[in-house]
DNA sequence: GCTAAAATTGTAAGCGCTTACAATCGCTCG
DNA sequence: CGAGCGATTGTAAGCGCTTACAATTTTAGC
């Protein structure tokens, strides 16, 4: 039963027969409340429909009822399907969902993360995506007194879900240059004063690994400084058939940059995998129909795993049990726009 | 500066020299302030970095400092793209966005808006985008005392921005007629108990009227409740496919369902144009890629564009000037998925 | 059955703001 | 030059919750 004017803690006690501070105790299951108080609290306010009011108990020291997801953006596929993820697991739970979009701005992300006693005015806890942290940030994130979770994040002191970064874009390399490919290009993540997303650079990492496993380096001007969007994918790649000898083979950070590339290839009359192979990660649900070489991952679990994670750290705040870290499988999945190097091939040497 | 501790209002009074309800109102630009105690608290404020604690506002009978977004679900092309806009607008504003997702379900649906006192509770305003109202929760809505906006609802007693749904899918639906298709499928939005997405229902409108207008009738076997996703789309043009006989033109609802409806008929050996014409509305970035021919709208903007009407009817609650309704262009682009219907075309009759 | 310790419950003091309402101040006007 | 008024500022009472700490009840031990 609902009442017209909201109830108060106040209605609660007065109706269960108990003082406003036994039900406060009772309705966060503190210790120290007989079962039958329990029960006759849980009773009553459920009669008023009584929810507590979210700003009262921030003010006095309790929680805010929400919390954050920091993501670089919110319009790249990969981010929006987890933080649909994440948010359907924290409106279960009951918190409300503060969405905090970097938007690839070194100042937006200063303001978020210069001021964290204000943010944690706001929220109880905060899911990082793919957000890139220096010690310093990652100290006082800890400190703060905010629950933290992340995804793509991993050697962090709090709980991580995500792919093994490095090792897919390895794998995605390795793919390439199994092929016969030598002459690679990366479509990399954008630089963000060495604040880029977090998963680029280890995406980058993995790309020179497998380089120099196969005694070949990382050619500088091979390495485009994208971004993570179709567009972003479509103007590197112009810049890379327009600046250069193109490369036989493109790893792209992300299918959908790799979707750019293949527009780009397009418009300029070249198409994958005859004039260049290319290759992402994701396996966006357009991968397919574009017969995109890719490896997959699991996205929305990723979101709903984390937000899992941070919504129990936020139920047993004193609990401090070490962070753990959760690798989700990813899976080569070859398709159309990668082949064997030919001698046919154009060779740009 | 920045202190340690988070400053409070009495610091910036003593600082000040001011009472607290004298920076109170200084603050929030009240009447009944001189210009010299004005400037002195606004010096004070800044020199401590003071930021109202907004639970403590919001308890006093404030505002909270946040507004929410409503959408039918965050995954999807458009709302990503509109969140992310609306987002930006608040967040330069000093707003935190709160983001709710109904995930096209019924019982999120009235969770949200069963209470809306609870929803008053924790933010300031409200930006609905495409929901569909029923006429109480209209009136419900506009009593709350929330500040309203909406993307994509006209007829609404508050800012709205959009496009014009029904001409833009008549627009679609008579380029499809007038190319010689008159045995017309769609792939229209998913009912949730008569509370769908609010475009959907008007564009389902549109497309009707333009069949009318060629004496035509919908069938509606032919209209296909599909969601707005691709896999939505996909399962749409599959079960068409499947059950029926094929008609030679498809309108689907948004170009994502476009997109799908592109790979079944892929799956199934078939292909757009040659053998049904296929277009969408909204032109996605991958749509020039496809060829896939569509009704463009400018998407950013309109989020951005109510966001942006939001913030001003936060920052002016008093004035009650008349509600705005505004129409961005949208544009017929044809492409390589529809073509004049044959003689040769089969005749499904 | 009585007392000390443990368990439960209540009292009251804020948390940092907003807002009637009261108090002051600076002028204008007779 | 003092009353009267509007403009400005201050006082103080909450808003609905959490949380020491005090009060009370229960349990256990002898």
């Amino acid at each position: 039963m609902v009442s017209a004017q909201r109830a108060t803690i106040q209605d609660v006690a007065v109706l269960s027969g108990l003082s406003i501070c036994t039900v406060s105790r009772a309705l966060r299951n503190l210790p120290n409340v007989s079962e039958k108080a329990h029960r006759k609290v849980a009773e009553a306010a459920e009669k008023l429909g009584y929810k507590a009011s979210p700003a009262a108990s921030r003010l006095a020291g309790g929680n805010t009822g929400s919390v954050a997801i920091i993501a670089p953006t919110a319009t790249a596929w990969f981010f929006a399907q987890t933080v649909e993820a994440a948010e359907e697991m924290f409106a279960d739970a009951g918190h409300d969902t503060v969405l905090i979009s970097l938007r690839n701005k070194a100042e937006v992300r200063s303001r978020v993360f210069g001021d964290l006693a204000a943010l944690r005015q706001r929220v109880d806890g905060v899911l990082l995506l793919n957000v890139e942290l220096d010690a310093a940030e990652i100290g006082a994130l800890a400190a703060s007194g905010l629950a933290v979770a992340s995804v793509g994040m991993s050697g962090v002191p709090w709980d991580n879900v995500g792919i093994d970064d490095e090792q897919a874009a390895w794998e995605a390399t390795s793919h390439l240059l199994e092929m016969g490919h030598w002459d690679l290009a990366v479509l990399a993540g954008r630089d963000l004063g060495g604040h880029s997303v977090h998963t680029s650079r280890r995406r980058l990492d993995g790309f020179s690994r497998a380089l120099a496993e196969h005694d070949l380096e990382v050619h500088p001007d091979l390495v485009i400084s994208a971004g993570s969007s179709i567009e972003d994918g479509r103007r590197a790649m112009t810049e890379l058939i327009a600046n250069r000898a193109l490369p036989s083979a493109v790893f792209a950070e992300c299918d959908e940059t790799a979707f750019g590339a293949l527009m780009a290839l397009r418009e300029h009359g070249l198409s994958a995998p005859k004039d260049v192979s290319v290759i992402g990660i994701d396996d966006h649900p357009m991968s397919w129909f574009l017969g995109l070489s890719t490896v997959s991952q699991p996205v929305a679990d990723q979101g709903a795993f984390a937000a899992n994670l941070l919504c129990e750290r936020l139920q047993n705040p004193e609990q401090d049990h070490a962070p753990t870290n959760h690798f989700l499988d990813t899976k080569l999945i070859e398709r159309k726009t990668t082949r064997r190097k030919r001698r046919t091939d154009k060779n740009h040497d």
